[in-house]
RNA sequence: GCGCCCGUAGCUCAGUAGGAUAGAGCGACGGUUUCCUAAACCGUAGGUCGCAGGUUCGAAUCCUGCCGGGCGCACCA
């Protein structure tokens, strides 16, 4: 999947930041001497224009580290910079500020040398070639329990999941999504007893099986069990049956998983999650004696209260007492540590995983420390093996409590996104009616088509919008609005800037390539500034996965562009003179396009030529 | 009890490897509009960054304590 390298096509680390960062450092060399030492993190965008573009902070650190005046140093490092292709001439501020301003002929020169669109590529790169050295990531995702519909609990590290393999995979790793679905336990006893004595037709044809409502059968099944102590009995013989391999119930319980995959990639399908692999607990069960033993050999596992146990360091129960990770139970079962630990000695020794992220909610913050932890004394993982649990905050209500219907049950994923597209089509709808609206003239396919990738957009877009750590608070009134930083109004700009093309009467595919750009208006410069960011924010984004960042960027860049092209702040484009004047113009728009449609791509989200 | 997370404008939220006067959006008020679909643009008002100390040339950001809210703390996942 990953993109192949051309030869205009710069590195991933070659943002201006860096470029910049590069001629401080030796700058500083040279000015110092070596035995300064620079960060990286004293270079930063700036916080206000009127400072230039970027500042470097270092003056003031190095003052302690080299025991002279701030601006003293400053000065030396401003003598010894070469910029002028870069920027203008550094200037000294307040304490010690270095502050540089680039130069719109190098601005515009970077954005020049941005490749055109590649047709047969999968996304645009504008440009950006992938790391050298690709990890092998496996992203742990979504992984519903298959017993079950799939609920508001899942949208997070579905849509986050998503987001972060596709950012992984734009920088060049080589990613793989894992659903560990739970498709084991005890529950599974009671289902499929439930199956048989409810449904004894539909086991004749097991290619076929449907369960209309998952939810609703799990339910009866559960109350047949609390409600008939035979039937009860029934399903505990069924998990012994089911454990023993026995071959009718196994051939059953795979049925019943099939059916419930079925289920949840119905939804996949909707939230357009792509490549999923659907790995699922049961796939460990012949490796979680041997995990134990494994560890046991090692010396880790010790017995207490009849379980076997390991007990990392540093994590205390209730009564301050050493806090074991279980992973076998005093009656032999195991555990979802057990099976954590298989998956991740499979996913490291037989996938070759180097990078694994778990994109699981911040409540299993404490079992993902211990979990590493005894990855860690067991060696599986070792240093060349990052570990991340990527955890994300809970989804409430407007009032600030955990999301639920309105009787207080969990909200099926399905109703939400349908309610989604049915919100989204009543705003499509709203507008249809005016004569005037151009919307008037969409034919029915398409306004069902936007509703839908609206709404989708939508709830994916807000949760993405917001900082992975906390809660959220879901609103649709917020997630749909046409004003501030959500996905109808990024949808909205993206199809604002592609009908400019065609009132200019161009494809932007046909620009020249080449073609010089004419930077002079502010709000030109600005948008190319916007522009030029662009890799900056991928790289840092790819680093910190932090996808917030990526939409903040996207909507700063849209708001550059309504000020490009405003009437009043901004610059003619479609009757722009000259005409290389008018094509420099519409090529910032082209590529403000491309920027939008690659950074909605990376979050997971499509966009509409109209809307 | 121990541990972790959170507390920023009326509302929803950014901003934490320390950096200049803490930013957006919504809502409110005022203004603009011969190129995209008025779903735009410009401006005004609005803050003891929970509180109190500390470290530092410099703290929303780091440390300590307190207040308020959430979550977790061995045979469920």
């Amino acid at each position: 999947m990953s993109a192949p390298r051309d030869h205009n096509s710069r590195d991933m680390n070659q943002s201006i930041a860096n470029l910049l960062f590069e001629r401080i450092a030796s700058a500083a060399a040279a000015a110092l001497g070596t035995n300064a030492t620079i960060d990286r993190a004293w270079l930063k965008p700036t916080n206000d224009p009127k400072f230039g573009d970027y500042q470097f902070n270092g003056a003031l650190p190095l003052a302690k580290q080299l025991g002279e005046k701030p601006r003293d140093l400053a000065q030396k490092v401003a003598d010894a910079f070469k910029v002028d292709d870069l920027c203008e001439s550094p200037e000294i501020a307040g304490p010690g500020f270095l502050n540089f301003r680039l130069r719109p002929e190098f601005l515009a020169t970077y954005l020049q040398e941005i490749p055109p669109v590649d047709p047969s590529a999968t996304y645009d790169r504008l440009g950006i070639a992938p790391v050298a050295q690709p990890d092998k990531v496996v992203v742990d995702m979504s992984s519903p329990n298959l017993a079950k519909e799939m609920h508001v609990g899942h949208l997070r590290s579905t849509v986050i999941g998503e987001s972060v393999a596709r950012i992984l995979e734009f920088a060049g790793h080589d990613v793989e999504r894992v659903n560990h679905v739970g498709d084991w336990g005890t529950q599974f006893g009671m289902l499929l007893a439930h199956l048989r004595s409810t449904q004894p037709e539909a086991l004749k044809d097991l290619d076929h099986l449907q369960i209309a409502n998952l939810e609703n059968f799990y339910r009866e099944a559960k109350k047949h069990f609390d409600e008939d102590p035979a039937f009860a009995d029934e399903a505990r013989r069924t998990v012994v049956q089911l454990q023993g391999g026995d071959p009718n119930t196994l051939c059953i319980w795979k049925a019943f998983c099939d059916e419930s995959l079925r289920h949840c990639h119905a939804v996949y399908e909707a939230l357009g999650i792509t490549g999923l692999t659907d790995r699922g607990e049961s796939f460990y069960n012949d490796q979680l004696a041997d995990v134990v033993d494994e560890l046991t050999k090692l010396g880790l596992v010790q017995k207490s209260e009849g379980a076997d146990c390991i007990f990392p360091e540093g994590f205390k129960t209730r009564d301050g007492d050493p806090l074991p990770l279980l992973i076998r139970k005093s009656d032999g079962g195991y555990l979802y540590a057990s099976t954590d630990l298989a998956a991740a000695r499979y996913r490291i020794r037989e996938c070759g995983a180097t990078r694994v992220i778990y994109v699981v909610g911040v409540p299993q913050k404490q079992h993902f420390e211990m979990f590493f932890a005894v990855l860690r004394m067991a060696g599986w993982a070792g240093d060349g093996v990052r570990l991340e649990h990527l955890a994300f905050g809970s989804m409430l209500d407007a009032s600030g409590m955990p999301f639920k219907t309105r009787e207080g049950g969990t909200v099926k994923l399905k109703d939400l996104l349908a309610e989604a597209v049915e919100r989204a089509r009543a705003v499509v709808d709203a507008d249809s009616d005016d004569v005037e609206s151009a919307r008037a003239q969409f034919s029915e396919e398409e306004k069902a088509k936007i509703a839908e990738t609206v709404g989708i957009s939508a709830v994916k877009y807000a949760d993405l919008a917001h900082n992975l750590a906390t809660d959220y608070r879901f609103s649709w009134e917020h997630m749909l609005a046409m004003e501030g930083n959500t996905a109808p109004y990024m949808l909205y700009a993206y199809a604002r800037i592609r009908s400019i093309a065609r009132n200019a009467g161009i494809d932007y595919g046909d620009l020249p390539a080449g073609a010089p750009l004419t930077l002079e208006h502010p709000a030109e410069i600005a948008l190319a500034k916007a522009l030029a960011r662009f890799p900056e924010i991928i790289q840092q984004v790819a680093n910190d996965l932090k996808p917030n960042l990526l939409t903040e960027y996207l909507y700063d860049l849209s708001r550059h562009f309504s000020r490009f092209y405003d009437r009043k702040q901004g610059v003619r484009v479609i009757d722009a003179e000259p005409e290389s004047l008018r094509i420099s113009r519409l090529r910032l728009c082209d590529l403000t396009a491309r920027a939008i449609r690659t950074g909605l791509y990376l979050l997971g989200i499509k966009t509409l030529e109209r809307m």
